[in-house]
RNA sequence: GCCCCGAUCGUCUAACCUGGUUUAGGACACAGGUUUUUCAAGUCUGCAAUACGGGUUCAAAUCCCGUUCGGGGCACCA
C-alpha cells in the first residue's frame, strides 16, 4: 500500500472531536475522540470539542451534557471550546450565499421539506483522499451527487459545516471512523469548491459488536456512562479502547495514560475492524482495581456500598481501607464489592443452603464451630494474630485439616463459601458480629 | 444494485511499509498442573491462526492480480 505521510508539524497540528448530541457518548465515538486525543497530545497539538447539533429535533440539551460529562470522566481534556454549530448559522450562510453567487450551489425544492441548497458536484473529476491510514483513495465524480448544503430549516447539513468549521478552526488532521470515508470526496469537492485548503485524514476502523456489525445500541452496553455504572475505572476503559485498533508492538498492553500518549502513532493504527472483547475488558478493569491507591479507591467504592443502603461509617478510617483492601483482589468491577461484602453490613446473614448443607450442618462442623465460639468468648484480644493462635490450636487439637475448621467459620459469618482470608474476615467484622453469626450457625 | 474499505489463533494483536532473523510472538478466554484457608490473584504448561487461487522471487504472512467472505456508505442524520 502507497503510505501517506503524517508530518504533524509540532505544537501546529490541530484536531478535533465533533460529536452530534443525539445520544450519549459511545464506546466508538469515545474511541475516535480518544484517537484524536492521543494525537494532539503526543504531537503536543492542538485538541477541539465541537458540538455538531445541527440536527434541530434530535440534538438535546441533555446529550450534550453528558457527552462532556463522559470525555471529563474518561480524562480526554480538550483545548478549545466546545463550540456550538447552531451558534455559528451566520458563518455558514455566508459561505453558502457565496457558493450560491458563484454559480456552485442553487436553490432546490423538495417537494416534501421545503427550499434547500444544493453543491453542484463537479463532472469528470477524480477527488484523491490522502488517507493517513489506508493511502490514497481515489473517487470519480461521476458516482457522486449534488451534495445539500443548507436544509430547508436554514440549517447547514454535515457535510457542509463540517467543511467549513474545520477551514475556519484550522484544523489540519481529521481522525474519524471508517464510516466517514464516502463522505469524504464529498468534502473534499467542497474544500475545493470554496478555495479552502484540504486537512489531512485519517480514517480509523469501526469497533464491531460480537455479531461483527457497526457497535450499536443493539450490542447492549454501548455508552460510556453505562461503563461507569457497571463499576469499570476511567483509566482502564483509556487503555482498553486505545487498544482496539491500535498496539505499540513490544507487547505491552497495561499502560498508563503519558505512556500510551508518548507511544501512540497514528502509523501504528491498524486498518481492520476490531470487535468489542467484554472479557478483556473485565480483566483490565480488574488489573486498574488492584492497582489504584487505597484512598482513591475507597473514594469510589464507598458511594456504591451506601448507595445499596449499607451504612460505611459503622467502619472507621482504616478499617474501610482495609475492606476496599481486600476485596480489590477478587473485584473485576466497582460493582463485585457491593455483592461481596453485603454480609458485613446487614443484621442478618443470608444463608447459601449449599454451603450449609455441606460445611454447617455435620457434626464434625458443629464441633468445630462449637469451639470457635468459646474460643472466641474467651479471646483477650479479638485481633488477626490471636484468632490465628485459636484458629490453629483447633485444628491441631481436632486433628482436622485447617480447611475444615476454615470452610465452616466462612459459611456461619459470611453465607457463603467465598470471602478473603479466614482471619482478615473475622477481624474485619468484629467480635459481636463472629459470635453472633456463630450462635446462628449452631442452631441450623 | 452502485461506490469504498478490509482479511494472522474464538477475541485483541505482533511480525507486513523496508520479503529471509518465524518451528508465525504476546495478551484475553479456555483446559490442565502448581500454590493454598474457600474464591480469586500468582506461577507453569497446553490448545489455537497467515481465507482461497494464481503470479513475482533463490525465498512470500509480508509485494502484485483474481476469487471468496466480511464490513461501511449511497438522507434536507451526523
Amino acid at each position: 500500500m502507497e503510505k501517506v505521510k503524517v508530518h504533524p508539524e509540532p505544537e501546529r497540528c490541530r484536531v478535533r472531536f465533533a460529536p452530534s448530541p443525539t445520544g450519549y457518548l459511545t464506546l466508538g465515538g469515545a474511541r475516535t475522540a480518544l484517537y484524536n486525543y492521543l494525537f494532539a497530545r503526543h504531537y503536543k497539538g492542538t485538541f477541539i470539542l465541537r458540538i455538531e447539533d445541527t440536527d434541530l429535533v434530535r440534538s438535546t440539551q441533555a446529550f450534550t451534557d453528558g457527552i462532556l460529562e463522559s470525555m471529563n470522566w474518561l480524562g480526554m481534556e480538550w483545548d478549545e471550546g466546545p463550540f456550538y454549530q447552531s451558534k455559528r448559522l451566520d458563518i455558514y450562510k455566508e459561505y453558502a450565499d457565496k457558493l450560491i453567487k458563484e454559480g456552485k450551489a442553487f436553490y432546490r425544492e423538495d417537494p416534501g421539506k421545503g427550499t434547500g441548497v444544493v453543491f453542484k458536484m463537479p463532472e469528470g473529476i477524480k477527488l484523491r483522499v490522502d488517507d493517513l491510514i489506508h493511502g490514497p483513495i481515489v473517487f470519480e465524480s461521476e458516482y457522486l451527487t449534488d451534495v445539500v448544503i443548507v436544509k430547508s430549516d436554514g440549517y447547514p447539513t454535515y457535510n457542509f459545516a463540517c467543511v467549513v468549521d474545520d477551514s475556519l478552526m484550522n484544523v489540519t488532521h481529521i481522525i474519524r471512523g471508517d464510516d466517514h470515508i464516502s463522505n469524504t470526496p464529498k468534502q473534499i469537492a467542497l474544500y475545493e469548491g470554496m478555495g479552502l485548503p484540504v486537512p489531512k485524514f485519517a480514517h480509523i476502523p469501526l469497533i464491531l459488536g460480537e455479531d461483527k456489525s457497526k457497535l450499536s445500541k443493539r450490542h447492549g452496553h454501548n455508552s460510556v456512562v453505562e461503563y461507569k455504572k457497571l463499576g469499570y475505572l476511567p483509566d482502564a476503559l483509556f487503555n482498553f479502547l486505545s487498544l482496539l485498533g491500535w498496539s505499540p508492538g513490544e507487547n505491552i498492553e497495561l499502560m498508563p495514560k503519558n505512556e500510551i500518549i508518548e507511544r501512540f502513532t497514528i502509523e501504528r493504527v491498524k486498518h481492520t475492524p476490531a470487535q468489542f472483547n467484554f472479557k478483556k475488558l473485565d480483566w483490565m478493569n480488574s488489573h486498574y482495581i488492584k492497582n489504584l491507591e487505597p484512598a482513591k479507591l475507597l473514594a469510589l467504592v464507598k458511594p456504591l456500598l451506601t448507595e445499596a443502603g449499607y451504612n460505611v461509617n459503622k467502619f472507621d478510617d482504616v478499617h474501610q481501607l482495609t475492606l476496599v483492601n481486600l476485596y480489590r483482589e477478587r473485584a473485576e468491577t466497582l460493582r463485585d464489592f457491593v455483592e461481596a461484602t453485603g454480609f458485613l453490613f446487614h443484621d442478618d446473614v443470608t444463608y447459601n443452603p449449599e454451603a450449609v448443607e455441606a460445611y454447617v450442618k455435620p457434626a464434625k462442623s458443629k464441633e468445630v464451630l462449637q469451639d470457635v465460639f468459646s474460643g472466641v468468648n474467651n479471646l483477650g484480644e479479638f485481633s488477626h494474630a490471636s484468632l490465628e493462635t485459636l484458629l490453629r490450636n483447633i485444628s491441631e487439637n481436632r486433628k482436622l485439616k485447617f480447611k475444615d475448621i476454615a470452610q465452616p467459620i466462612r459459611v456461619a459469618l459470611t453465607g457463603n463459601t467465598v470471602s478473603p482470608g479466614i482471619f482478615e474476615t473475622m477481624e474485619l467484622a468484629g467480635k459481636e458480629m463472629v459470635t453472633k453469626r456463630l450462635q446462628k450457625a449452631l442452631q441450623l
